[in-house]
DNA sequence: TATTAATCTATTAAAACGATAGGATAAATT
DNA sequence: AATTTATCCTATCGTTTTAATAGATTAATA
């Protein structure tokens, strides 16, 4: 889902291309709940989804994801949930981002982790997008680099 | 389109999400290129789509929007072709991005020209992807504001 | 054994990107 | 005036992804 922002259906003022999947955003949310925690008991996907405002089903496969990488441990059945398994300062958001949302870069041709040469783009030094990409990544970079979770809780 | 990054179809490493549309990055080649000419004499379509190795049907749509801006000037018929009518040291990179790719800031919550507070999050000081997001939009802002399109020729 | 809650697979509707087609308009040349 | 050139404009299309939903399965507790 794209964000439109619009006055009237028939003027639209700006659409949010580079916009943070819903994805991530509910997966942070998820993490700082169970970071907030006063102790790293299992808490139950209905519990973060009411209190998140977040599609249960969704949720699931996202703390899925978020277990199979490390961040969460899970328990089956009655008193079962998720609860963090590592420290909230040690969770770096270069992690999280790249685990839910995906490489940092926004260009391939300037990616850490998933660098890809531009296949219409014959010379990567003379090129403007390249230039200017490289700067945001760098300066996106220090921002998730320099963030844990625990810096975002209040 | 979305870039696929996979050592065989099975093995699917990274998505990229918040990727650049090719229209900023056409629309930036093309500005660089129309930047790098000796004068200010009209190109015609054509030639920087060939140059550049870009759809000509889906530069025109770019080139007119920049026109349209006040980025560009245009002229019909034999000879004719689009120009600069700003020097490449007064066309920031905010205005570029805000015109091509939409609103900086990747949450609408922390967007400066498009603000709109999220349905879902009761407390937006409290909210850890507000709180996140803040960050990345001001070194994304910082980066965009020191960068015009002069400093991205050679 | 019954209940609880995570796990897994599959499917779906909506939406945007990127591209293309075809013609209208305007300017220059012959 | 006619022709060529090249921008301008509208409309449409296929592919892909996001976000969400449904249903069935597995595992752990009481």
């Amino acid at each position: 889902m794209l964000q439109v922002y619009a006055h009237s259906p028939r003027q639209i003022l700006a659409i949010f291309v580079l916009m943070l999947s819903k994805k991530t955003k509910y997966g942070l949310k998820a993490l700082t709940y169970l970071a907030s925690q006063e102790n790293r008991e299992p808490v139950q996907i209905a519990e973060i989804a009411k209190h998140e405002n977040i599609s249960q089903k969704f949720l699931e496969s996202i703390l899925l994801t978020l277990r199979r990488n490390g961040f969460l441990g899970s328990k089956k059945g009655k008193g079962g949930g998720y609860y963090l398994i590592k420290e909230p300062e040690e969770i770096k958001m270069t992690s999280v981002m790249r685990i839910l949302e995906g490489p940092i870069a926004m260009v391939p041709c300037v990616s850490l982790n998933f660098y890809e040469k531009c296949d219409d783009c014959p010379n990567e030094k003379a090129c403007s997008v390249h230039k200017l990409m490289l700067q945001v990544r760098d300066a996106n970079l220090a921002v998730y680099r320099n963030t844990t979770l625990a810096d975002l809780i209040e």
